[in-house]
RNA sequence: GGGGCAGUAGGGUAGCCAGGUUAUCCUCGUGGCUUUGGGAGCCAUGGACCCCAGUUCAAAUCUGGGCUGCCCCA
């Protein structure tokens, strides 16, 4: 039988997506100050969960510090380019109760300027090198565009920033095919596509020498950029006067990179795998993997046998490490399907007096509804099977949708049309990529890179001439972006 | 950056144009009885006019400002 429809995803996803934050208790936008939200419990869970394969990610090469908040207005305004981009974003604290403050102190709108002249410190000799280090906090940035939840914030509060120092140019470039990898691999774990780019010179990140982007697309068919990656050289270095002795006593400046994630890959999750029904989550991120319902009549006598095999294969599943939840409130069964399929539990078993009768339970994925009967004695190595499976169709499906939105162009990408990641050919002036921005209502995303999707893509003949001069041109990705 | 719409119980709403007795309905919470293979039913009960000023005998309703949210365009 199939459940009618509670809230349609198409053509509706800023509905669908505002709505499903509230039901299935992601977030609480209520609080009231523009552009910060609150973490419902579950929601924190889901949070905590994708930032565990992060840190996991991360911690094979790199150290977990915690930085300060505050940064006094003098370090902020040390590197001119860098706080260029900022400026009109900073949040200030001026004053100590009533006293105005001496110095300024700025709520980091990203920490390079709170880390570095403390990696000045803490560098000296080659032996220091190379540094990595990353932390998850929060950052604040006066957004003036529309915010949204997850999306856009005034108050960031999952950024995993990576920093770190090397002895050479050589060392830092590696890093950064390093940070990409990584990256990929996290993405891969939460089943979401992406396109990877080498970001306009015109819009890379203030300070950078260059910077590389990870963007997957919404349903919306918008893009959305979920994590960069930059090369900073020695620029940093040299304001902040990072140098280190080399082997031949030579004082040298250090070369640097950063890469950062944000909340908006818990936003990638939610938009890219949920439905009608509400979320789906990957079975290696859902803070409850497998929900056992019980199926039980007051009249049929006590049921005490469902209620004893159900809470017999909850603890059975929460020692082989599955993160079980056995629903015995007084609701339904029909109220419990929807809740949990709201909140994207990948698994449901269900057991009545019918499946006791064969010694059985059905499983029903939440990602197709398919159901199975499922013999007791095998219900650990089935779900472990089942959790599997779930989380390669997902990814399959996201990747599919995904691929199916990136078009190859050779005239104009139209305004409307643009539902979808397009490569058109533009050179890399910034008064062209401007004015094809503007003439087509979209952004551009950068020249593709480690493209590993199409492999005919890269041997194909990737110059052209120029959307708007003319002038010898390659492939970039534009799109309409978040 | 520009424009539009909105704010009434925890959530969703009616009332506002045309000011006037006890603010409507659904959902939800609580207590109880009954029920349970896809959103159960009955009874009792709880809970709201975003904030600040102005107009007025009288403001949820009119005016101004603020805050917050949503949508569209750039």
């Amino acid at each position: 039988m199939q459940p009618k429809t509670v809230l349609q995803k198409e053509n509706n996803f800023s509905v669908w997506y505002n709505e499903i934050l509230k039901r299935a208790e992601i977030l609480d936008v209520r609080y009231p100050v523009k552009g910060v939200y609150v973490w419902y419990p579950y929601g924190y869970k889901l949070r905590n969960l994708i930032y565990a394969i992060l840190r996991s990610l991360m911690d094979k090469e790199h150290e977990e510090t915690l930085f300060p908040l505050l940064i006094p207005k003098e370090e902020l305004m040390k590197e001119r380019e860098h706080i260029k981009g900022f400026e009109e974003e900073v949040f200030w604290v001026t004053k100590g109760g009533s006293t105005e403050l001496d110095i300024p102190l700025a709520l980091r709108p990203t920490s390079e300027t709170a880390i570095y002249p403390v990696f000045k410190v803490w560098i000296r000799s080659h032996r220091d090198l190379p540094l990595r280090i990353y932390q998850i906090v929060n950052t604040f940035r006066y957004e003036t565009r529309h915010t949204r939840p997850l999306i856009r914030l005034r108050e960031i509060t999952s950024f995993k920033e990576a920093h770190t120092a090397h002895a050479n140019r050589a060392d830092a470039e590696e890093q950064v095919k390093k940070a990409v990898a990584l990256y990929k691999n996290f993405f891969d774990e939460l089943a979401i596509p992406y396109v990877i780019t080498r970001r306009p010179e015109w819009d890379k990140f203030p300070g950078a020498e260059y910077s590389i982007a990870f963007d997957t697309l919404m349903p919306d068919g918008k893009a959305m950029q979920i994590a960069t990656i930059h090369l900073l050289g020695e620029s940093f270095a040299r304001t902040f006067d990072i140098k280190y002795e080399d082997k031949d006593g030579s004082l040298k400046y250090v070369n640097q990179t950063c890469y950062g994630i944000s909340e908006r890959c818990v936003a990638a999750v939610i938009a890219v795998h949920g439905d009608d029904h509400g979320l789906i989550l990957p079975p290696g991120v859902a803070p409850i993997q497998v929900v056992i319902v019980p199926i039980v009549y007051s009249s049929g006598g006590k049921n005490g046998e469902v209620e004893k095999v159900c809470f017999a294969m909850y603890e059975t599943l929460k020692k082989a490490g599955i993160r079980a939840f056995f629903d015995n409130s007084g609701d339904r069964p029909g109220a419990k399907y929807y809740r949990w399929e709201m909140k994207g539990v990948p698994l449901r078993i269900e057991i009545g007096p019918r499946d006791m009768r064969s010694n059985s339970c059905e499983f029903v994925r939440r990602d197709d509804g398919s159901r199975t009967q499922v013999p007791l004695a095998d219900v650990v190595s089935a779900v472990k099977r089942t959790l599997n499976e779930i989380q390669s169709c997902i990814a399959k499906r996201a990747k599919e949708t995904f691929f199916a939105n990136i078009y190859k162009s050779e005239e104009e990408p139209s305004t409307k049309a643009a539902h979808g990641i397009v490569s058109i050919f533009l050179c890399k002036s910034e008064r062209c990529g401007r004015e094809a921005e503007e003439r087509f209502g979209i952004s551009v995303l950068g020249e593709a890179i480690y493209e590993d999707e199409d492999e005919n893509a890269r041997s194909r003949k990737n110059e052209g001439k120029c959307m708007i001069c003319s002038r010898k041109a390659k492939r970039v990705y534009v799109a309409r972006a978040y």
